[in-house]
RNA sequence: CGGGACGUAGCGCAGUCCGGUUAGCGCACCUGCUUUGGGAGCAGGAGGUCCCCGGUUCGAAUCCGGGCGUCCCGACCA
């Protein structure tokens, strides 16, 4: 049973049945229980206020989340999202963080358009094949009346090549870089976008799926094969640091498939994180293009030697859907887990107070503490709001994730305590003030770790590795996450297995992650030898 | 694209079968008082083109025709 949350929302529940069906499952002369029936569910729609439980229906528990954190809301244009400011303070530290590690690396941001030509995105044969059959085109630069009260595209302004709203930006940016290099002097290019872009997808899932989302896409342009390749790598070690350090989600990382590899590159690597139904997520990617974007646009330079050769190309990426993953990796029943490097506000202050001399006090502690933690670089918030009353405050702040939250009420003013309650255990104590600031700096520390450990316990827990095709089924259903086994590397067997039981390869792990099982082997399947295990999982 | 359901206040719904007072209920919202250590209580109040267009009728949320939109299942996509 799904029941709808406090506030307003403009997501359907799923509805109560008409009567008609009723009338069609009961019989139709059980006109009296069908209105009971109905009437029972009514209640029970309305009077429950909860978050989905996991174990009952995990999409709608997300849903719920979302929602409940006030993250995100669904948007009058289908399958796009409205980020709301709790959701958006997210993705800005998100950004913040990952932005310095960009900079340290080398990387400059720029900017370049939201519109490709049309004929950009032919250049590339593989490319266009990839993105082709979701892009939304512009193609007229007018309105008119269209005589019923409506408007609709002039005719008369029909633009003369059409201009496709970047899926992804490789082709504009080496179409620019065409012009920028000459020389082997010119390079490298190593240029970071913060953007959105649009994917026209039927389904949308907040934050994980939606036709328009942000994004970070890095376009580096190098003088060398080794160099290129040597970026593509960095560049997953900064996203890697930034997964287990920053959201304290673990990553695994390693090389894609053919058939996953992103359209145009040479070799596509990810991270892949595992959420707790069991499902992966690809949580980054980083691309080494070799010299096919080079080539299409035909971007070359002398070397040292005075040879002309063709530019070798890197992009990398990160989305919005990072929210989605942190979501997922670490939220409970009770609401969204924030890790304390992200959280927007990591600690929450609710004075308590019975009278206004009361307020008076509890209000001059609680200041006292607000500034303290404040001068410690902690983002600390006072809600001395009267417009709800604590319980109400400790529930919302719980479902929107806040890592501690300090309560302050008469008694703990007398006493010189607080009551110091922790999202990720959901533990309360009381704590004495004196000290208190060094008390919460390393609680943080240790939510953030705890996080982390807890998440790559989870993960441990739901890595097997098999070596049969049965217990490889039985190994995607229990444990579930990801199962460890020997593929041929042929396109056909990774479909077969996909077919059979809906499976990817999410990535061949780099090696050194597969301690104790990087042994050679055979195929699952057809018995050929297989240099090293892959990673299997069902994935978003 | 095929099958099914739905469209009434910000949200969730009742009322529609069988046409007839001023279209109701819960949550949310506003005002006041009492409250405040885990989602407060009472009282008063505001909020509606009943998806749109047309028809039948003395009278339409309700019946009929057409249109639009949304959701679910399948297909497709990842």
């Amino acid at each position: 049973m799904r029941l709808p949350s406090r506030g307003p929302r403009t997501l359907k529940k799923p509805q109560i049945p008409s009567r008609v069906a009723l009338l069609d499952a009961l019989g139709r002369k059980e006109v009296s229980r069908v209105h009971a029936v109905r009437e029972i569910l009514h209640l029970l729609y309305t009077m429950a206020d909860a978050i989905t439980t996991r174990a009952d229906d995990y999409s709608q528990w997300y849903i719920d989340i979302v929602r409940g954190a006030k993250l995100a809301d669904y948007s009058p244009v289908r399958g796009c999202m409205i980020i709301r400011p709790n959701g958006y303070a997210l993705w800005e530290n998100m950004k913040a963080a990952l932005d310095g590690m960009f900079k340290e690396t080398g990387h400059e941001n720029a900017y370049f358009p939201l519109f490709v030509p049309q004929s950009f995105l032919a250049r590339e044969a593989e490319h266009v094949e990839g993105f082709a059959k979701e892009c939304a085109v512009v193609t007229h630069s007018r309105l008119i009346d269209d005589g019923e009260g409506g408007l609709k595209p002039d005719p008369e302004s029909e633009i003369g090549e059409p201009l496709v709203v970047r899926p992804t930006s490789e082709t504009i940016i080496w179409n620019t870089y065409a012009d920028w290099i000459q020389s082997w002097r010119d390079l490298p290019i190593l240029i970071n976008q913060w953007a959105n872009v649009v994917r026209w997808e039927m389904r949308t899932r907040l934050f994980l799926r939606t036709m328009e989302f942000l994004w970070q896409e890095g376009h580096t342009a190098h003088a060398t094969k080794q160099e290129a390749v040597e970026e593509t790598l960095r560049m997953l070690d900064v996203y890697t640091t930034f997964a287990e350090d920053y959201m304290a989600m673990p990553v695994l990382r390693g090389v894609k498939t053919a058939s996953e590899r992103f359209p145009g590159a040479v070799d596509t690597y990810c991270i892949e994180a595992l959420m707790q139904d069991g499902k992966a997520l690809q949580a980054g990617t980083s691309h080494f293009l070799g010299q096919n974007f080079a080539k299409a646009f035909d971007c070359t330079f002398q070397n040292e030697n005075n040879e002309l050769e063709y530019v070798w190309a890197t992009s990398w990426g990160v989305s919005t859907r990072l929210v989605g993953a942190l979501i997922m990796t670490h939220s409970d029943d009770q609401g969204l887990v924030l890790p304390p490097r992200l959280a927007p506000t990591q600690v929450v202050i609710v004075p308590i107070h019975f009278n206004d001399e009361q307020r008076a006090t509890v209000l001059e502690v609680a200041r006292r503490i607000e500034q303290e933690l404040a001068d410690a670089g902690i983002r600390v918030e006072l809600d001395a709001s009267e417009a709800q009353r604590p319980g109400w405050k400790f529930n919302e702040y719980e479902v929107q994730g806040v890592p501690i939250r300090l309560a302050i009420g008469p008694r703990d003013v007398k006493n010189e305590n607080v009551e110091l309650a922790r999202r990720d255990t959901r533990e309360k104590e009381i704590v004495p003030q004196k000290g208190l600031t060094a008390r919460i700096t390393e609680l943080l520390d240790r939510i953030q770790e705890g996080l982390y450990n807890r998440a790559l316990q989870f993960r441990q827990e739901r890595t097997t590795a098999v070596d049969s095709y049965d217990d490889f089924k039985a190994a995607l259903d229990e444990p579930g996450g990801f199962v460890l086994a020997h593929w041929d590397g042929t396109a056909e067997t990774e479909a077969r297995i996909k077919e059979e039981t809906k499976a990817t390869i999410r990535c061949i792990p780099f090696t050194d992650q597969l301690r104790g099982l990087d042994e050679p082997g055979e195929d699952l399947l057809t018995g050929k030898p297989s240099e090293q295990r892959v990673v299997f999982a069902r994935a978003y």
